[in-house]
DNA sequence: AATATTAATCGTAATATTGCAATGAATAGA
DNA sequence: TCTATTCATTGCAATATTACGATTAATATT
């Protein structure tokens, strides 16, 4: 098998895993980091400073732009992409959520 | 290829990936929930609430305890698993900042 | 038109993850 | 001791992810 069997679990539950899977990468980490450092940006220079080769930058933009945490639009020749706040509030509020919910340490063991 | 290339990128934001791929998978937040609300659980009532097998329970539980959420001790025949709550705390933090970075809306797309 | 630049996509290889059956280890009760 | 219970571990198969070279598509520049 091996594939993930999202039936068996809430709505929420697939939805939190799928946002923190977006994060699941250190280069998506970064990207984001860039992004929210420089709030607009071209492919070509986060190869520059990333590191990676274009097509895996590309297809990391990919995924980030498939969860909606950053939205892209062409200009010219280059794309400029930047983080979509809503996604980025929403995100935010969700692991915020999440982790709130720490029980009042009656811890057992 | 497809090893990710740790190297490339800061501590920090490899620690932050890694936390992240925990809680990648609905079954590890639906555990973490379950711990959360009972504060204290062994594996059997997990597998009968999630549906899934033993052993795949047993798994997830293992990546959990790896990266610290989880904490457990054998008690009798039956093994006591609860949240950890320092590091629980710590994931909350952790994400809280990345989140809060967020810029001022001169959102350029 | 010919060339250069930029980024997406395709194909591929390597590695990681998910899930389960089977097995193993340890304790509880007959 | 024997058996049942409980959970971990191992080994396998299916699938997903990561990464990059090569190609493609589109616009800019000459």
């Amino acid at each position: 098998m091996g594939a993930t069997k999202t039936d068996l679990f809430s709505k929420k539950q697939n939805e939190l895993a799928a946002m923190a899977k977006a994060l699941a990468h250190p280069a998506r980490i970064a990207i984001l980091q860039v992004l929210v450092k420089t709030n607009a940006c071209v492919c070509g220079s986060l190869v520059d400073e990333l590191g990676l080769a274009q097509a895996t930058i590309s297809q990391h933009l990919k995924e980030l732009k498939q969860v909606g945490l950053i939205q892209g639009t062409i200009e010219g020749t280059s794309v400029c992409y930047c983080i979509n706040p809503k996604v980025w509030q929403q995100y935010k509020e969700f692991f915020a959520m999440f982790f709130k919910e720490l029980p009042e340490n009656k811890s057992c063991c």
